[in-house]
DNA sequence: TATGAATGAGGATTCATTCAT
DNA sequence: AATGAATGAATCCTCATTCAT
């Protein structure tokens, strides 16, 4: 299975201020959320508030990559659940991330905004990248994907993806746009990693 | 041709200044690299010097991409130029890229940090974009890479490439580990691009 | 006599927050006993709940100094009161008050520190100053004690007394120690205050 | 000897900021002495220049300790000197300590604020202990004064003689009233230190 | 009687930049 | 060409208190 949401819902103030720091990220970019941007964003008047609901940051930080992850989980699970075989669920995990952009361009952007500052730190980020490697561990198993090192293709790839992804937020361009960049994305990914058919080896 | 360098040598303090900002952008990172840092680093007794010698932090920070791409190309161009096709001079392009980490492992680190945070402004980061994919066109026309959208190729391939020399220059491996990874991140970019060898699968 | 006790049992939820600032402010002193670390202490969820209660936080201290005032005298007053003579309950007034600290170290502590940083503006600092002023004058009217400055002696005397068991509080030593301290300091009251024996020698 | 100035002389803005900080704290006590206060009091625009010229809070801190020093020893140290035996120096330590209040008050209530709220962590203190209680081992082997524990007596007695200090240096008293209470101080110190005359024991 | 969210002032510190020398 | 003191805005965070429920 690729990708698990895990976020119980956020209660008044704290989901609100949530919002408005991911919107904020993704507007100015993670090193310059500052607190007083967010409250204002969130039409609060001190930043005071926000440090009265949260333990300081991190903790805001945190609290933002969780409901995210609820987001991004709860649109691309169906889909990749849905998709048969490893090197589909590629497809559909790639696609339906780059079909999220069209859905929900702020937390995307923001995501991967965060996940560039906070390095390989978070745990989220860590879990992000041990999922993708154990669906390649499955399909090398399974014989479907070629051999090679799954932690640097999941690096690769994720990055990659999350490059195109940001890049393409911040256009926010139409949907057929969308669809073609998720197949060609996808289709990046499938050569990349799939075995060879038979006999082959380019 | 892959990667070009232009730049003009520094003159004296603004070449120490520049060189110490590398160190600290490779260090500490683009976010928490300021004027003190830096200048504490290069002995110098006051921000003022570097005000005084740049008209202020982009210009700065576009001296140092300026200087890292002179290192790069130096160590990089050479290894390109000396493959022969435009699919043996993207391998050559990506594993002297990771092959740069061991040798200059501040330059590299600090560039990927200010692409990260610097996004598309930089025309120093299009530009790298664009011959790169400068070279996908030149290589379809050739029929030897297969068609694909080379503007999205050659963001999520960099990205790629990027985040995986990041995470190996944060641990300082030994060579043989870097030419491992090189070789694989190669293979990568290789089955994604390379046209079909006959009758196709896609 | 020497010390009396003045405070009715507090109620409930007051008591609670009384205690809980006590420890707080032995712990980390004064300065820092905030409301809202001594609602953690107290186990309650807000701060509101100790403004609620008080009417401040000058309030609140008071009631902090009452409070220890009252377990002070319980211990000490039935010592003061069971030694004959002024000379003999002074050394009982010093020596139970060293004792104290083994057996309630937060309340000897917090007083201190309240004392310390209130100065002279709480009405219970000057009563334990002038009980001790009538003490010597008494004892002076007696001809037991010397001549001297009773404010000025007694403001020397239970600082200097006060510092010591500061002092020894934080390593929270052995009883043995304690009253070994405690014969030290009351000799050294006794020598300062006690009328010379006959001739004479000032 | 007893107390050893050691400053070398604050070059400009440290020396006014170092100034007023020592007026505030004076005035205000440590516990409020804020930067923007002290900055307020010197006339200055912004904390920041203080933070400039200082390192942190407690490096300003200990600049002010150190310029204090440098005064106290100024004025005590040549009275000090001018005694003989360890008793006179006794004396001598104690009525110069009380009449420094009448010629540097500020400073002299600055210090002892500093030292009731540093505790026992500032090296400044301890030494002045030592300083003390090297005295007091001196003074005990020469015989001329009684046996004690040195570190309980230094404690008591440098601690009642601040209290006392810090008490009247609130309502800047006439120096007839200075004196008088320097030698009552100065007659508690001896009485508890002398070793007893011949025979007498108390 | 009790709660806990909200407030807004104030805390120290870091920052890039300016300017007189 | 170089210096380093000065600036003032911005950073996150903690504080005691208030108020509607």
């Amino acid at each position: 299975m690729l990708m698990r949401a895990r976020t119980f819902t956020e209660s008044g103030r704290r989901a609100q201020i949530v919002t408005a720091a991911i919107e904020v990220i993704a507007e100015v970019g993670y090193a310059k959320a500052s607190f007083s941007r967010i409250a204002k964003h969130a039409g609060l008047s001190s930043t005071g508030m926000i440090s009265y609901h949260f333990a300081g940051k991190d903790d805001l930080l945190a609290a933002c990559v969780a409901e995210i992850e609820q987001i991004t989980g709860a649109y691309m699970q169906p889909q990749i659940d849905a998709a048969e075989g490893h090197i589909a669920q590629l497809r559909a995990y790639i696609e339906s991330n780059v079909a999220l952009v069209g859905e929900h361009p702020a937390p995307v952007r923001a995501l991967i905004d965060i996940v560039k500052n906070s390095g390989s730190q978070s745990a989220a980020v860590n879990a992000r990248l041990a999922m993708v490697e154990e669906h390649f561990r499955a399909g090398q198993a399974a014989g479907v994907f070629r051999p090679f090192d799954t932690r640097t293709m999941a690096i690769a790839l994720i990055s990659g993806l999350d490059a195109v992804v940001v890049t393409t937020a911040t256009a926010v361009p139409e949907p057929n746009e969308l669809a073609r960049i998720g197949r060609e994305l996808a289709e990046l990914a499938v050569r990349a990693t799939a075995a060879d058919p038979e006999g082959g080896s380019a």
